[in-house]
This record gives C-alpha cells, sequence and structure tokens, in this order.
DNA sequence: GCAAAAGTGTTGTCCTTACACCCATGC
DNA sequence: GCATGGGTGTAAGGACAACACTTTTGC
C-alpha cells in the first residue's frame, strides 16, 4: 500500500483516503427529468405523463427517473428516454439543475433536466403508460412538482439555442419545405417573420441540400424538400466573435 | 387525514404517500464546486486552492464543499465563496453538473459547476488556507479531480456569456478605462481586436457613463474613466431575434 | 523629444429589412 | 377560376471591417 506524507509542504494536513470523508457528507436523491420536445401542426409539443403521486392526481409530470449507481447522467437520460418511449437515437443536453429542498413532497429530491429535441413522425409512441401524450406547450399550466418552471427553463433555452445552433432540424422530418422549417421558427420564437428574407438567409447559407423531391398530399402548390447539411456545418463551424447585448 | 383514492381515472396506481417512494431513490453526495474569474495584469485568473486529498498532493482545486440538507443550490455556492475567501456581493451562476462516477477517488460524488466573476481589487483575499490564490487561467494544468474539465467548461461558457452580456464589467473595477475593457476581452476570447471599432461599438451601444475622471498613475497619456449603465442596460434590454449559425 | 497609449473619421462591403408580383397545384 | 401557399428581386439603411494620423502625458 502506497505510504502517503501525513503534511503537504504548505502545511495542510492531507487526508490519505478520501473515502471516509465522502461517507461524511450528506446524500441525496438525485433525479434526471426529460423535457422532450416535438413539432406537430405547426405547435411545438412537450411529452408528458399523468403523476402517478395522489396529491398531484391529473396533473402533468416529465418524464423523470432517479439517478441509479454507478450511472453516467447522460445515459441515465437516455435510459429514461428508451423506457418510457421506446424512443432511442434522440438529441439531449443537459440544461439545468433544480434543487430547492421542498420541490418533492415525498422529500428532498434534486433533479437535473435534460432537453431533447425529436420529430414526432419519426418516433411512434409504442408506450403509452400514465397517459404518456403529447400536449401543446402554450395550454400547459399547473404541473406535478415545479415541473412546470423547469419546463419554462428548457423552453427558455430552446429559444436562445435554435438561433445560435442548428437544433430546429432535429424537430422536423429529414426532408421538409422551408415553410415548415418557417413555421417551426415562428412558433418557436413567437414571432412571424418575413418569407423571402428567411428564405434568403437559409440560401445564403448554403446549408440545405435540394434533395430534388417536392411535397406530397399538400392542399396547393407543393414546395421542394431539402435537408440540413450537417456534416457541412460541422467542417464549417466558425468560432463566431462579436459583442452584442 | 385526506383521503386518497387509490387509482386514478386513467387506471394508474395512485401512490397516496411520496416519502417512502424517494426512500427507495439511491441517495448521492452531492456537492459545489466554484469557478472565480478575476482578470489581473491582463490576464484571466481562477481563485483555486492546494488540494488536501494525499493522491492529489500538489495539485490545484477548485472551491468547493457538500450541499448540506436543506440547502438551497445557489444559497450553497454563495456560502462556499463566503467561507472560503470571506466574499460577498459576487455574480454567480450554475454552468452544468458534473457526475462522472469515477471523478472523486472516494466514491461517487456529483458536483454541480458554478461560475462567478469578481474584480481581484475589490476583493482582497483575507483567508489564504490551502494557498488559495489567484493562477493564471493559461498556465493550468493537472487539477484535481476533473477540476481541469470544469475549468474549461466554465472558460468556455464565460467567452460564449461575455459576448451576448454585460459580464465583463464585473472583471473590471467600477470604473475603468476603454482599454481595459479592450484589453478583457482580447484577454477572454483569445483575439485582438481593432481599437477604434471597439471603441465605436461601445459608444453606439451608449452604455457607458463619462465619469469625467481620468486613469491615474499610468506612466502614458490617461484615458477617460467610464461606468457601465446597468440600469439603462436592464431597462433596454432587447428580446434578440436573429438567426445565425 | 521620445515613448506609449488616447483619441478620432471615412469608406467599402455586407447583412438586414421592407416590400409586391407571378407561378404551380388542388379543388 | 379561385384559393393557397411557392418562389423570386431590388433598393435603402445600418452594422462591421479595414485603415493612419494627431494628441496628450510621463519620463
Amino acid at each position: 500500500m502506497k505510504k502517503f506524507p501525513e503534511k503537504a509542504s504548505n502545511g495542510v494536513q492531507l487526508i490519505a483516503d478520501a473515502v471516509p470523508l465522502v461517507n461524511t457528507y450528506p446524500k441525496v436523491p438525485l433525479t434526471i427529468d426529460c423535457v422532450i420536445f416535438g413539432f406537430e401542426e405547426n405547435k411545438l409539443k412537450v411529452l408528458l405523463i399523468k403523476s402517478d403521486l395522489a396529491i398531484y392526481e391529473g396533473k402533468l409530470s416529465l418524464l423523470g427517473d432517479f439517478l441509479r449507481d454507478n450511472e453516467e447522467l447522460d445515459a441515465a437520460a437516455y435510459r429514461i428516454l428508451k423506457e418510457r418511449t421506446g424512443m432511442t437515437d434522440v438529441f439531449l443536453e443537459q440544461v439545468k439543475v433544480f434543487g430547492k429542498p421542498d420541490r418533492h413532497p415525498g422529500g428532498r429530491v434534486v433533479t437535473i433536466a435534460y432537453c431533447s429535441l425529436l420529430n414526432i413522425q419519426h418516433h411512434e409512441l409504442k408506450i403509452h403508460d400514465n397517459e404518456l401524450n403529447w400536449y401543446s406547450l402554450a395550454h400547459l399550466k399547473d404541473m406535478a412538482f415545479d415541473h412546470k418552471e423547469i419546463v419554462d427553463s428548457c423552453y427558455h433555452w430552446l429559444q436562445e439555442s435554435i438561433q445560435e445552433h442548428p437544433l430546429g432540424f432535429k424537430l422536423l422530418p429529414h426532408k421538409f419545405a422551408l415553410r415548415e422549417l418557417q413555421n417551426l421558427y415562428e412558433a418557436i420564437l413567437g414571432v412571424s417573420l418575413d418569407r423571402r428574407n428567411f428564405r434568403k438567409k437559409f440560401a445564403s447559407m448554403d446549408l440545405l441540400i435540394d434533395t430534388q423531391e417536392m411535397e406530397q398530399d399538400v392542399s396547393h402548390r407543393p414546395g421542394k424538400l431539402y435537408k440540413f447539411n450537417f456534416e457541412k456545418y460541422e467542417k464549417n463551424k466558425r468560432k463566431w466573435i462579436g459583442i452584442d447585448f
């Protein structure tokens, strides 16, 4: 066994074994809650279940579970997504920790909010436990726990991120028309944008691939379908410098 | 005592009491680590101590502590800052959670990284336990735990944030010369900026207050001192819409 | 008077905005 | 043929990038 000196050169008492130290720390149940956004009928939606806690009867709740021993945080988020929805291969990102001591009626529980974005058509719901379903973000209110606050945080995060990163495409089919893309931006940002300028903007980025296909089954002139060029984006991803506030 | 129904309308078994449920959750020690940035001699610096764990002898470590029972997360971060440095009234923001199962030699410990920004001149160090000191960010390497990774994350967060929010002023004296401001931006972003354009930019924002004072004790022509107009900034804070990636 | 940094303006380019008309398709 | 959205161009204004010289102060 390795022998450690008792004191470091700075006179601080060194701790040879960290295990007993960590054992003195208070422990907290840690959960992951997933805010899963989808886009359907030109509305931003969130995947939610009905809470199974009696005091929240009838209220909506995020998909969440406790963190297992030795489980990576991101892995836990992916696991929850898969267990609750059967979905896999989904974009996921850690957003914020919520830890108010009284946020859970069963005692203190700290939760890490993860945000994911997916295309509703590509990911059919196969599990419907606890009335798992898509709910319009606009009509949400009065959720279980502090989940409304968590959703609001993630929505705000989404609004910011979608302007700086090509996240919107995760919410659309692989092939999409420009109008769909614009609807998505308008729905998320809550603004209306000039169609010509919007199209010019994306044209000038030169990151959309013309699939040579057209929309089907629309009751008007069909638009061209595009794919986002993730490869080119990743290759040219420029570090942007600009002060703006 | 309130009587809960056994089943909700959706057929899900309702849980009347959340406490036993939460008691079945695994518990994890939760810590807060503070990445405290300062700016001195045109260099971005971080406030660090020498680790008191023997296996990390001589290595640098962030200021951290475990989260107490019933303690709010933000409050814990402020407490740590105060206990370790005597400093108060400091900007602080949650950045990211780090939870690799093996990140701590004493067993699993999940940590929440907080970032703070302060002016070194305004906050004299009064406590020097464990060689608490300012270290140049540029020369950091080989820290205790995963603290280098945490510092890198916070630095990246700072680089992004400083371009969109007026955070830089937290690192400067209340009254500062434009050259100091520019040095700060150049140091943090790692670029050099055109002096005239930089000044024009800030002039056009109209958020700097001319204090009618000049720099003192500089060995060259003294510059005007400015204050940042936080009030005006907060009032006019506009929601920025613009797609850019 | 020399060194060092403060302070200042113009021009070209690019990006953004505002705005209106014809076209293709389904019904 | 009519309704619906697809697709396009231009002009004006604003922001940004590039660029050099004079001024003030300390020494």
